[in-house]
DNA sequence: CGACTTCTTGAGGATATTCAAGAATAGTGG
DNA sequence: CCACTATTCTTGAATATCCTCAAGAAGTCG
């Protein structure tokens, strides 16, 4: 079992919140949920319960249904990240989040992280930083967008995978075709085509979940604007 | 002069931390500050000076360099909103904020705020609102730029200023369409094409900074992914 | 009033989408 | 373990959309 520290929650569990001896997992008293592929933790239009949800292991994506009846992904999260945040004033919930593997989930009551926030010091400072890093990643996001090629939003997804973990040379994409193009507003077709692209040019190697890419420098390159035809 | 309860820092000054008799203007010991348009709040790159800005009047762009050169908007700010937070713990400020109009600014010290989320029960679940509602807005703006066609992240554009405009029928462009153009991922051409087309309809009526929709329920079908030819 | 910037509008070319069909994968039940 | 079905993924050709380049109009500031 997992001690406290190597829980994602010690973030805000710091020095003498944490009971060394109340039996390892239970130091801010979470229980944990087990999701399966595709089952959700929480639906759009949902009640909010008033949880904190962090993510022991598996990838999990936030969606949200657009205007078009389309679905767009808001984020993809991985094990210690946070889910919940973005509805804490709010009474329905305007987010889905589903599992695209298997997940274990630890879960917090909102209040209790309130009540932590107001009586130890130092966990006001913890909860800016979590504040400051969540727009961070939403800017990223943005910026993402924003970039007008296909292949470069695609090279930049990647790259974005890649460093998410934790710096090791391989990472995976849990989720479908339809998923990346919703995060990235673009079609399943054009993202399918970016990817046989960097295939074809020996700078992308994929198995059935997990990828390398061999050709990380021009990866990096194409993900700062360099042209790419996607026939070639 | 403004006094505690149309300041925008009430949020988070309530109750016994506002001394009656301390002023007016100094509940927080905010000093205030003056630009005229075009002068910086901050630079990128600039060193954080761990302060938070909250705008009394006027209207800020916050920006960032692009990888490929070009400027990146990530977010216009109005009065009531806050500057600063994306740059909580970073030593170098990633981003720069202009104003686009003559602005009124109030600032506290980073440290006042921790103290006082410390200090006051009830403020950090208004800091919790705050993340809430920081969150929700970045992903407003990812729906946007996800929007696959150019008039329908314009005229979600234009209905997102009135809306922040309090429910008036009237709001402002204070930025220049080229911003507008690095905010929704497009090029100022395609930006002018597309005003022109909805003003040519009769569902868009614009002054010098203003303007207003006359065609209100027609914009909202097209924001909401109704075809619209740009020509005709 | 004149110089400057910003905005509008046009025509041509590049790029992503649409529509569609075949290939690969995953999931199910025998 | 294998066959069968359903879903997802890949790839092609044609169309629509947006961008580039450019010039004229409108607005801004001294």
């Amino acid at each position: 079992m997992r001690r406290c520290h190597d829980c994602p929650l010690n973030l805000l569990c710091q020095d003498d919140a944490a009971p060394a001896g109340d039996g390892g997992d239970a130091c801010l008293r979470q229980r944990c949920v087990h999701l399966r592929s595709g089952e959700h933790l929480f639906r759009v239009s949902d009640e909010v319960d008033h949880y904190l949800h962090i993510i022991r292991s598996g990838d999990i994506k936030l969606y949200q249904h657009g205007r078009d009846g389309g679905q767009h992904i808001i984020e993809f999260l991985g094990a210690g990240a946070w889910v919940g945040l973005e509805s804490l004033d709010e009474h329905q919930r305007h987010a889905g989040a589903v599992a695209l593997t298997d997940c274990e989930i630890a879960s917090v009551p909102y209040a209790m992280l309130i009540a932590l926030l107001d009586r130890q010091p130092r966990s006001a400072e913890a909860f800016g930083q979590l504040l400051s890093a969540t727009i961070a990643r939403h800017q990223q996001h943005a910026a993402m967008l924003r970039s007008t090629s296909a292949v470069q939003r695609v090279a930049q997804f990647l790259l974005a995978r890649l460093a998410q973990a934790h710096g090791m040379a391989r990472a995976t994409l849990p989720m479908s075709r339809q998923d990346i193009a919703d995060y990235l507003g673009l079609t399943s077709s054009t993202v399918s085509r970016c990817l046989s692209a960097l295939r074809r040019r020996g700078w992308l190697a994929m198995g059935q979940r997990a990828f390398t890419l061999p050709g990380l420098h021009n990866v990096e390159q194409v993900a700062a604007g360099a042209p790419l035809a996607l026939d070639g």
